[in-house]
RNA sequence: GGGCGUGUAGCUCAGUUGGUUAGAGCGUUGCCCUGAUAAGGCAGAGGUCGAUGGUUCGAGUCCAUCCACGCCCA
């Protein structure tokens, strides 16, 4: 090694890998070279031509929180995905979206103010509110940015997208006016459920994050519970001195009861009660629980009925208030009658409901179906209006009591009692929700069904399960979309009504439209925020005035016009046929959660307005759940800081962790290695599986061309001529690496690539390299074609690989590529990053699937024959004088005939010879059974007798049947493939079996052979002093020995001291008979083979 | 209550159109090579495949019912 070498191009690594600081440098270098903004906005090839639009679409996050790890996942597909399909060629837009409108922030935003309730934002001024929402909602961009670029993805920042700006807000204008022009916008009623202390509506997914309890009874998960009044009360029929009974939960419904219904089908009883002669109607089954319970006394009947056969019979109303509905204004019989509606259940109450069609969903579909006028003296903050007498003004839970009380008074109350059922609270304040009917603005989605669920078919949905299972169902049952809401902060519904005559309304489509009719200047509107638009009035041509309605967007309406809004659709000029050429994307994904919401209105206006699909493939990520399986939760503190585990282990480590999981085909996923997991082992484990091995591969090669000056070139980086086996077998294991790779990339099943790059990494590390370290050991000679090879295939399949993963770990590869590519000098132009390279074609990776049998053949015999070492306690550094392999099939014997291939075998296994035979009746038993697959089909019913005549044929009858391969039992024919052979080792002998390969190892020792064994002992043992004395490779020493007997007999032969000599860097061996002092400090005494020995070294 | 999914080794998960002896990683136990990597290699133990019933010559796989869990919806 005396000799100069040439300067290597190489930079030393260090030994110890520090991922976190290594990706802390990629990113500096990315800054520096804005290799980030080249890639998302180059659109050109090298050589000019264009690249191809692959379009993805980013669904915007609430702005409001913080990121967790299911966005970590998200961003991990999202930039995957897209970095592959730029290493395809293609150009990759990538917007990041804010979605800035909805109650999220505005509920923030109230709790900072101290507002409470609609009508205290009202009172604070819509403008004011609106101003602290924008102030409010972007507060965690910063954060936002930082952590995803920690993560390594990389998406447009600058160039992103906000609901409210307002360019955005107009497009959503646009879509909504195609959707009015197309017939698709109705006004309409829907019973909802409202917060009353925060005076709004509230969408069923609010209501379920609503509190949870579960039932000490049924153990099932519901609702909280809580204590109600239960009243029954008795309202009086006007055809008959007779009374109704009804029962109610909620007495504040009461004054606005406009009808009662009973099951027409259903049996009903007219009793008196034998008390009070009291006579009244209800259900027997109820009667009988009232009088189970004490609540009513003895009764006798006096009619039974159907209800149908009380259906139209009058009653008087309960409480005034509404009482001139009694009639319509032709005179006929309008409310207070008996009403017949099959969901009335026997489960509670009298079998006789009270109806309010304001106040209930059923209430309001029965109110509906009879004509019933929807009467709702309530309002959003549930304070009774002037409508109800004494109880105006007051909350209605707040009026419970003293309606009850002017009842009692009236003699109007049968029972009262009260009941601890499950409720819906609401999540913010944990007060009770009342339902109420409001107004509200419908698109027409049931008529577009059909449509739907027909585009919805030309989307690769992966999982698939997902498409046509939970999607395609809901689009099947698909409901008008209520896409307004009674809020502040959003996109206004852009129309304007008549204040005399409320169905005539004007629809805006543009702001120029809007400037146009309410004659402003053309440009004077900058923003759509309400505060700017609900003051625009103007003269109705037939009199009275448009005026906005107050409502404003569903904000899923707007995230799902974002593949129009964010281009400011078809407003902007220079990208309308941008916009329309790339409709469907090619490419979105966002998690399960998302099923009912981003994936669906996307598909809902994308196929209302463009009659196509919003998108082509779509992968759906399931839930990340907590080590202990259950939702993180930052207040159980059961999960590991983010943040914590990327500076502990790296983004790519949890990259990789995160996408090599079911989790990317919408299962759910622990994160963590098992329930104690708080810290992030299951990261570092990844580390360790999936980076170090590649790491280490790269460490050997800078290593060895360090020291041996080693220079790739360009031709490197090129198919080569190769003719060592080694370097033709992992040629051909890359090329499949990348067949199989580019497969599950094109497929969208993220899931497979770690698997694959594992496997690649193993071949790489434990056979290609352990194989062949020699080739690289050899002294410096430029003549030496054969290691020139060794190292351009290893530097080859390195850069390959890295370039192959670069999607999925784009900080480890980019430091691979920069160290191993740039450093030297070999990137070419406009490929100063990893992530500029093209993707890795497998085609000019010559396959050569014989030899890949081969060495899988060859890797199976070490196998066996270790695994027999072991068995037998032989360990490695005792040689043995055969390894005999015995197959039936002479071409797989051939396998082993290659003087290479048994010099590999030998020096594995630390044979003296490598035997073959074809013979193998000796050494195993034969065994049969018949195979299933061939022969069940055609036997049938006779599978089992078979089955058992060919389990009990004799080993003479086997060995027949090898030969003559064919046999019959139980009169059917069977052929080779009919029967499935296995053997087994008989017992006794050294023998091991595997899938038709026998081997067989003889353990016969001789002396020679126990003393070469005796010196390799003596040496590892060397060696291990060594490594106690921390001696360098190069410094020699002198060692004695103290032994006799054998050790001493080994040691006196020639060959083997010059063997340890070489092997330990000895320059004597020194031998002294047993009983003698020994000098120095690191004395070694050990047995081997039931004789002392003690060994001691000095530096020479 | 409905829809979709999940249930396989101590833990995390593979398991193809039904086919013979159900696999991997971690952990555990044992062993081991080493002039790249002990953050390594090899092997062993560990399974009523959630339960029951059915279809079939044959079921982890298909069907039915039930149980448990998750998500979505009502």
């Amino acid at each position: 090694m005396s000799a100069p070498k040439p300067a290597s191009p190489f930079l030393r690594p260090n030994s110890q890998l520090d991922l976190p600081r290594l990706e802390q440098e990629i990113l500096q270098f990315w800054r520096d070279g804005d290799i980030e903004g080249k890639s998302l906005r180059t659109t050109t090839r090298a050589d000019g031509s264009g690249r191809p639009a692959f379009v993805f679409y980013d669904g915007p996050p609430f702005a409001t929180g913080l990121p967790h790890y299911g966005h970590l996942l998200a961003g991990t597909i999202k930039d995957i995905v897209p970095r592959f399909w730029f290493m395809r060629g293609r150009s990759v837009e990538r917007r990041f979206g804010w979605d800035c409108h909805g109650l999220p922030i505005e509920s923030l935003v109230e709790n900072e103010l101290g507002l409470h309730g609609k009508a205290d934002i009202e009172r604070f001024g819509v403008p004011q509110f609106n101003a602290a929402c924008r102030a409010g909602v972007l507060r965690f961009t910063g954060e936002w940015e930082k952590v995803v670029g920690r993560m390594g993805r990389w998406v447009d920042f600058r160039d992103d997208y906000k609901t409210m700006d307002f360019t955005f807000m107009e497009s959503v204008w646009w879509c909504f006016g195609q959707l009015w022009d197309k017939g698709l916008i109705y006004e309409g009623y829907r019973v909802q459920p409202v917060s009353p202390a925060l005076g709004t509506p509230l969408s069923n997914f609010e209501v379920a994050q609503g509190p949870q309890e579960r039932d000490p009874v049924t153990r099932k998960e519901g609702h909280k519970r809580r204590q109600d009044p239960s009243l029954t009360v008795r309202f009086r029929l006007e055809d008959e001195d007779a009374n109704l009974w009804a029962w109610t939960t909620t007495p504040w419904t009461l004054p606005s009861n406009l009808a009662l219904a009973v099951h027409p089908d259903i049996d009903y009883v007219k009793v008196r009660v034998v008390d009070t002669g009291e006579v009244a109607y209800l259900e027997p089954g109820r009667l009988a629980d009232y009088q189970q319970r004490g609540r009513v006394g003895a009764t006798e009947e006096l009619a039974r009925l159907k209800g149908k056969d009380l259906v139209g019979r009058p009653y008087a109303p309960l409480l005034p208030f509404f009482a001139d509905l009694r009639e319509r204004p032709d005179g006929t019989r309008w409310c207070f009658k008996v009403l017949g509606a099959t969901y009335v259940s026997t489960d509670s109450g009298t079998g006789i409901v009270h109806q309010a069609p304001a106040f209930g969903e059923d209430d309001y579909q029965v109110g509906q179906a009879n004509g019933l006028p929807v009467v709702c003296p309530v309002n959003l903050s549930g304070i009774f209006d002037d409508r109800v007498g004494e109880f105006s003004g007051t909350f209605v839970k707040d009026a419970d009591k003293p309606i009850v009380d002017r009842l009692k008074r009236e003699h109007k109350v049968v029972d009262q009692d009260t009941i601890v059922h499950p409720y819906p609270h609401c999540y913010r304040t944990e007060q009770p929700l009342i339902y109420m009917a409001l107004s509200t603005w419908f698109m027409r989605v049931e008529t577009l069904r059909d449509e739907l669920v027909a585009n919805n078919k030309k989307i690769q949905w992966v999982p698939e399960h997902v498409g046509s299972g939970r999607f395609g169902n809901w689009l099947e049952n698909a409901r008008d979309w209520n896409l307004s809401r009674n809020r502040y902060w959003g996109t206004p519904l852009p129309v304007w009504r008549n204040d005399r005559d409320p169905a005539d309304m004007v629809c805006i489509h543009s702001v120029a439209e809007l400037e146009r009719l309410a004659g402003l200047a053309a440009g004077s509107l900058a923003d759509l925020h309400r505060e700017n638009v609900d003051g625009i009035t103007w003269p109705a041509p037939g009199g009275g005035t448009y005026r906005r309605i107050a409502e404003v967007f569903d904000c899923w309406f707007e995230s799902g016009s974002m593949p129009y809004s964010q281009n400011h659709y078809p407003f902007d000029a220079d990208k309308k046929a941008y916009v329309e050429d790339n409709l469907p994307a090619d490419f979105i994904a966002e998690g399960l959660d998302q099923t009912r919401g981003w994936f669906y209105t996307l598909h809902v206006l994308s196929t209302a307005l463009f009659g196509r699909p919003a998108f082509k493939n779509v992968i759906v990520n399931g839930l990340i759940l907590a080590a202990d399986g259950k939702k993180m939760s930052k207040r159980l503190k059961n999960y590991p800081d983010p943040a914590k585990v990327i500076d502990s282990f790296g983004a790519d480590a949890l990259r990789a962790y995160l996408i090599n999981s079911a989790v990317v085909r919408g299962e759910p996923m622990k994160f963590g290695k098992d329930v104690n997991d708080l810290t992030g082992e299951c990261v570092k484990e990844t580390v360790r599986l999936a980076i170090l091995p590649l790491w280490s591969a790269y460490y050997f090669l800078t290593t060895y061309a360090l020291a041996d000056g080693w220079t790739p070139t360009a031709d490197d980086l090129g198919p080569q001529a190769l003719e060592h086996p080694l370097d033709r077998w992992i040629t051909s294991r890359v090329g499949g690496f990348l067949t199989n790779l580019t497969r599950e990339y094109e497929a969208y099943e993220l899931s497979n690539l770690v698997p694959h790059f594992l496997e690649i990494c193993d071949d790489l590390n434990n056979w290609y390299i352990r194989r062949g370290r020699r080739r690289y050991w050899r002294a410096n000679n430029p003549a030496d074609v054969d290691k020139q090879r060794a190292y351009a295939t290893l530097y080859r399949a390195l850069v390959t690989i890295a370039r192959a993963m670069a999607p999925v770990m784009p900080f480890f590869t980019e430091h691979l590529y920069q160290r191993l590519v740039v450093d030297p000098g070999l990137a070419v132009p406009g490929e100063e990053s990893v992530h500029f390279t093209r993707f890795p074609e497998a085609d000019v990776w010559a396959r050569d699937e014989a030899l890949e049998r081969e060495v899988a053949a060859q890797r199976q015999v070490v196998g066996l024959g270790l695994g027999l070492r072991e068995r037998e306690r032989i360990n490695v550094r005792r040689p043995l004088a055969r390894l005999t392999i015995v197959h039936e099939r002479p071409e797989e014997l051939a396998r082993f005939a290659d003087p290479a291939v048994q010099e590999e075998l030998k020096g594995e296994l630390n044979v003296e010879e490598i035997a073959a035979s074809a013979d193998d009746s000796a050494l195993v038993e034969l065994s049969a059974k018949a195979n299933f697959k061939t022969l069940g089909k055609r036997l049938g019913g006779k599978m089992k007798a078979v089955a058992a005549a060919v389990q009990a044929l004799d080993q003479a009858a086997l060995r027949r049947f090898l030969a003559e391969g064919r046999v019959e039992v139980e009169g059917e024919a069977l052929g080779v493939d009919d029967v499935l052979l296995t053997r087994t080792p008989r017992p006794g002998l050294v023998v091991a079996h595997e899938a038709g390969v026998t081997v067989v190892l003889d353990t016969t020792q001789t002396p020679a052979l126990r003393r070469k064994g005796l010196a390799r002992e003596l040496t590892k043992r060397v060696q291990d002093l060594r490594r106690d004395h921390e001696l360098d490779m190069n410094e020699r020493i002198v060692v004695t020995f103290r032994c006799g007997g054998e050790l001493a007999a080994a040691l006196a032969d020639a060959a083997h001291a010059a063997e340890i000599r070489s092997e330990t860097r000895a320059d004597a061996l020194q031998v002294v008979a047993p009983g003698t002092e020994l000098a120095g400090d690191h004395v070694l005494e050990d047995t081997i083979d039931e004789e002392q020995v003690a060994i001691t070294l000095t530096k020479a």
